[in-house]
DNA sequence: CGATCCATCCGAAACGTTTCGCAGCACGGA
DNA sequence: TCCGTGCTGCGAAACGTTTCGGATGGATCG
């Protein structure tokens, strides 16, 4: 550990003729109960610069109680590379965010748990972003008796009287998009598809709560069998085919499950869309390289990136904003997996 | 800030009835030079664990002179999100090896450079991992400076004495694993694309040296025409494809590229691989998505995360690795995107 | 000329840990 | 009885900042 250090403030004060009182004064910016003339200071900032004086992070972080670093909670950090390429745009956005603020970004994997909820409270966050709600909100509950900023970007748990905001999109309303969307171009039957392991996420019961309203709405009757849980790599899909569905159309709760069905789809000579629409959810880069190109519902996500940090931020500012959730948006994007329906068993 | 803060260590003592020296040794698990009874420090442990005491990490660290945390650099988190699914992959190896070590992760995107090298060495990061090299190696030069545990995980640049040590794959060799299946199945008017942007890029330079040499070994002369560099968006497939090119495969120097060129071939009704192969290169999941899949060249990811994390954490444990460089071997994913030439001018 | 005030600066305390050096104590061997 | 030894424990210093309260000297005002 050849971890040389560098000089300490005192010594850039004794080389710059002035007190560590001054110093710290005009090299850290802080209270306004000392005060330094311009010349002063600027010589201790060339002093400073001239012995590549850095501060000690712990050091000011001890006094100040601050750390300058927001938490970044995901379930799975896996999922960044796997089909979530919506996990991977959010932290890009609010990854701009946070570090326009001059802020750093630790991340952390809720699958990969070496951590536990109380060590977050150890001083080094400032605040934090919980990315992903896995199935029981048991560590929201944890997290509300930490005493540390705290926003969450995923629709809230049902019935549950949360004390921070949830921001989200409109999963019920984008939802209805694409079954309006679907019924106007004519079908009947539609099929919502859920993945293994993920259907208990509130995020992924609003998109079904919305999809069943919105059936309902145009006087779709939604059976059990139009709501159903597959894993990515399962052999459902000839078996749903094999047992001659009535749907004409297949709507997937996020864009990778869409892709499995299209993959699906070519091996099964299943013809995409005259034979079978297919739509997906989050609009990510996956939409653009499959043939065809996948229609989706796309989530502002830069917008909600930046409520979230903005919220999170005001609460750091010693504000403290109401914690009513937001909800944001959808548009669909049309591309061309979706179309009007034809026959589907006559063409067998 | 309503940071309602816990106990201290010294409460807790109290509370224990011992000394903060013994606590401290308890709850650290620190030196050996105090020892206290298992008794005592039963006690101790529940007396902490009722009072829900949080060690406070900035003062351990001022003291000890370690963060337990790794510093992540990459050149665009937002290349997470686009097409550089690899930079995903290498993030989630990356955390794994970190957090299964109890280290935190904290990201930077050099793009977003709101941080200047100096100040990484603050004292919050133990190690610096280096994720990607960007044109000038002017910032390696800096974090040379900087006395901190330090490794790469891309192509190192040529010429360029390093003091730390590059791990990456063997770029020229898996260039060459396409180059000498494509001549096999018959090709040889082969077209190297690279990504606007990249092109000056250490991997990307060893992936056209690899080309090119394997290209020689077999006979094949490189000329100009047959390394061009394309941007995602641009209007070069066309104007390409309308210059009679004998090309009959191209190989794009990572999957994203490789991606839009197959776009580029269904709306140009040029069939793959019947008229046109094409390969990428990383085997990201990019190449599940598409129709035909792609054929890829696959990096051993999490074997180089191991590594670099590896040798980070030796040299955090004093020993002093050589800093020789390391390269992996890849291996090549043969999908559906490749196949045997045919003459590509006759079927127009 | 004395009182007041302002601008500039300083010493020392505080933040919450870890660790160094020393001390008490019981025990056994000489 | 004396001395070393092994075990347990403590007080105090140290890590590198920020900030509180006070101090100094000179200018201004009545």
């Amino acid at each position: 550990m050849p971890t040389g250090k560098g000089p300490t403030l005192k010594e850039v004060a004794e080389a710059a003729g002035v007190s560590v009182t001054a110093a710290s004064k005009v090299l850290s910016g802080g209270q306004a109960s000392v005060r330094v003339s311009e010349q002063t200071a600027a010589h201790v900032r060339a002093v400073a610069a001239s012995m590549k004086y850095v501060p000690n992070a712990h050091a000011r972080s001890l006094r100040t109680r601050k750390s300058d670093t927001i938490g970044l909670i995901f379930e799975n950090i896996g999922h960044l590379a796997d089909g979530s390429l919506f996990n991977a745009m959010m932290l890009d956005s609010i990854g701009k965010e946070i570090f326009r603020r001059h802020y750093r970004l630790t991340i952390f994997s809720q699958i990969d748990r070496r951590y536990s909820v109380p060590s977050l409270q150890d001083g080094r966050l400032d605040g934090i972003i919980w990315c992903k709600l896995s199935g029981e909100p048991s560590q929201l509950n944890e997290l509300k008796a930490l005493n540390i900023p705290f926003v969450a970007l995923c629709s809230p748990p049902p019935e549950w009287n949360h004390p921070f905001p949830f921001i989200s999109c409109d999963n019920v309303g984008g939802a209805g998009l694409v079954v309006d969307r679907m019924v106007e171009l004519g079908h009947r039957r539609i099929l919502f598809l859920l993945e293994d392991g993920e259907s208990t996420t509130p995020d992924a019961q609003a998109r079904v709560s919305g999809f069943v309203r919105a059936c309902e709405s145009h006087g779709i009757e939604v059976k059990d069998d139009d709501i159903r849980v597959w894993s990515f790599d399962g052999e459902e899909f000839p078996e749903w085919w094999a047992s001659k569905p009535p749907h004409t159309a297949v709507f997937a709760w996020n864009d990778n499950l869409a892709n499995s069905v299209l993959e699906r789809a070519v091996q099964y000579g299943v013809k995409v869309p005259k034979e079978l629409s297919v739509v997906g959810f989050d609009s990510t880069r996956f939409c653009e390289t499959t043939t065809p190109k996948l229609t989706s519902v796309r989530q502002p996500i830069m917008e909600m990136a930046r409520a979230a940090t903005n919220y999170l931020f005001q609460l750091l500012d010693g504000g403290a904003p109401d914690p009513t959730d937001k909800v944001f948006p959808c548009i669909l994007d049309e591309r061309e997996s979706l179309g009007a329906p034809r026959p589907l068993m006559s063409t067998r």
